[in-house]
DNA sequence: GCTTGAGCTGGAGTGCACTCCAGCTTGTAG
DNA sequence: CTACAAGCTGGAGTGCACTCCAGCTCAAGC
């Protein structure tokens, strides 16, 4: 896989993922003979992870933290399954605010309806 | 209510409130007799809901929209509505996404448990 | 063998949302 | 009456996360 097929599979860009390998959120991938990044499969799973890392509020510096100990390997296991686990509650945090926001949303909306018929009554 | 009892109140810097006014999110308060900013009670909640859209992913352009809408009064009403409406839709895509990367990070943290207690095992 | 598209590097530029600063005025406490 | 904290304005600076560019090389089709 060439950087483009990438990049048409992940929805990134590729200077985005050029951006992402500088930064050390993608490792380095082999090179083929004109120097080109040929990239396994697998790029596209770490891919959607850190994008749903991304989505879920985590910052560019962790996630670039927790992709240095995943390519340290099996030894910084419990260091990442700790981040994961503080990451689980900063989501619990969110997924309260949302439902929250989205009972008020669902309020507001029925508030102003209520003031929108009672305005076309008159 | 001066500058820096809403601050205090709010949580936000006098510095933000005053950026908040400049880019319309919040209207221009009253002067006292020496040129200082006189804030009504009701702009803590208001500062409070423009908090929840944006801890919930509004845009800064959306809230400034939404803002100019709810100075202009009643008749636009429906438009506002029409906002919350669709803001309440992208915060059930949020919920959605959130709860299932809450749940990856439960297998993960889970998977990562079980191999730490195999290496352990050796 | 030449065109055209994809990829390469290093570095500059962008947009968002603040955040800070200089130099000034105003208000309160001792 | 004098510190000194708090407020004022206009404008510059910051940090994040990309995004774009110039000038080059490489690969595939006609």
């Amino acid at each position: 896989m060439l950087i483009g097929d990438v990049a048409k599979q992940s929805g990134l860009t590729v200077d985005t993922l050029r951006f992402y390998e500088k930064i050390g959120l993608i490792a380095p991938p082999m090179r083929n003979d004109g120097g080109r990044r040929v990239y396994g499969e697998d790029v596209l799973g770490w891919i959607k992870f850190l994008e749903q890392l991304n989505a879920t509020g985590m910052k560019q510096a962790d996630r670039i933290h927790y992709a240095a100990l995943r390519q340290q390997g099996d030894a910084t296991l419990s260091e990442r399954r700790e981040m994961l686990e503080l990451h689980r509650e900063t989501i619990k945090e969110q997924l309260a605010l949302m439902q929250d926001t989205l009972a008020l949303m669902d309020r507001k909306v029925a508030a102003y309806q209520e003031m929108e018929a009672k305005a076309k009554g008159h």
